[in-house]
DNA sequence: CCAAATTAGTTCGTGACACGTACTACGTCA
DNA sequence: TGACGTAGTACGTGTCACGAACTAATTTGG
C-alpha cells in the first residue's frame, strides 16, 4: 500500500507528472506543450485572440506571439472576422488537424501508460473525479 | 452529473488546472512554478545538480542556470561538497526555507478550493488515487 | 604512478514563452 | 463627428530549456 500524499502534495506532484508526459509528446513532435493546448482547444473552436487567451489562460499579448509562432510552424491560420474588421479568427489548417490527432493518440497512450498498474474500477473513479474538479470549476 | 471526460481528457485538464493554480500562487510570492518546484525538491534534500536536475527532469544545463537564478534571489546557497571536488549541493537558505513555508500554505489553499464541491470522501479517494499513480512511477 | 577516460558543473548561443506598455485601427455612442 | 472603448500587434525584459563546447576534479588501466 502506498503512502498517501495528502490531497495537495498528491495532486501536484501528479500534476508534474502529467506535465512532464504531455511535455514529452510534444516535444516528439517538434511542439512545445503550450502549442499542444493550442491546437487542443481550436479543436472544436474558431475563436478570436482575445478568447482564444482566455481559454488559455493567457494575456493577449502572449496569445498573439503564441499564434505567430504556430501560424509560422502552418498550423493555424488568421482570418479576419467578417463580422468585426478589429477581429481576427484563429482557425487550424489542415496540417494543425492532421497534428492535432497525432498528439492527442500520442497522448492518449502515454496518459493510458501512466495508470497501467491501477485496476479497472480504479481508473475509471480517477477519470470520474478528474473531471467532477473540472466541471466544478467556475466558468 | 457532470460529464466523463475520459481519462485522457479529464487528466490533462485537471493537470491545466492544478498548474495555473500553483502558477498563480508563485506569481503571488513573485516566483515562477519551476522556483517554487525546486523549493519543494530542497525540503527535505540537500542534492548535487545533476541529482537536483534529475528530480526536477531537466537538463544539467538547465539546473545550472535555474540554480543561478534561484541564489540570485537569495532562496538557495551553492556549497562545495566535501567529498568531491567536482560537486556542488544545492540547499536551502533562511529565506528560501520561509519562502517554501508561504508556498506550501498558499499551495494548499489553493488546491483544496479547487476540490471544494467534492465530498470529503471524493476527495479523500482523489488523494489516494493521485499518490497511486505517482507512487507507481518508476524511480 | 601517471596518462586517458569519465564525471560534475558552467558558459554560451538559440528559441519558446509570458508579461506590461505603448501603439494602430476599427467600432460605438452620444 | 469626435471622444471613448475594444481587438490586436510590436517591443523590451526576464524566465526557462536545450545542446555543444569548455574547465576542473576524479577514476581507471596499464
Amino acid at each position: 500500500m502506498a503512502e498517501d500524499l495528502g490531497i495537495v502534495d498528491g495532486l501536484a506532484q501528479l500534476t508534474f507528472l502529467v506535465h512532464a508526459a504531455l511535455s514529452d509528446v510534444a516535444a516528439t513532435h517538434g511542439l512545445t506543450i503550450v502549442q499542444l493546448r493550442l491546437l487542443g482547444v481550436l479543436r472544436d473552436r474558431t475563436p478570436g485572440m482575445q478568447e482564444l487567451g482566455r481559454h488559455l489562460g493567457l494575456d493577449k499579448s502572449s496569445t498573439s506571439g503564441l499564434v505567430d509562432r504556430a501560424e509560422r510552424r502552418g498550423l493555424v491560420a488568421r482570418t479576419p472576422s467578417p463580422d468585426d474588421g478589429r477581429s481576427v479568427l484563429v482557425s487550424l489548417t489542415d496540417a494543425g488537424r492532421e497534428a492535432a490527432h497525432a498528439l492527442e493518440a500520442a497522448a492518449g497512450q502515454r496518459i493510458r501508460a501512466l495508470t497501467t498498474h491501477l485496476t479497472d474500477t480504479q481508473r475509471i473513479r480517477l477519470s470520474a473525479l478528474a473531471s467532477a474538479v473540472v466541471a466544478g470549476q467556475p466558468l
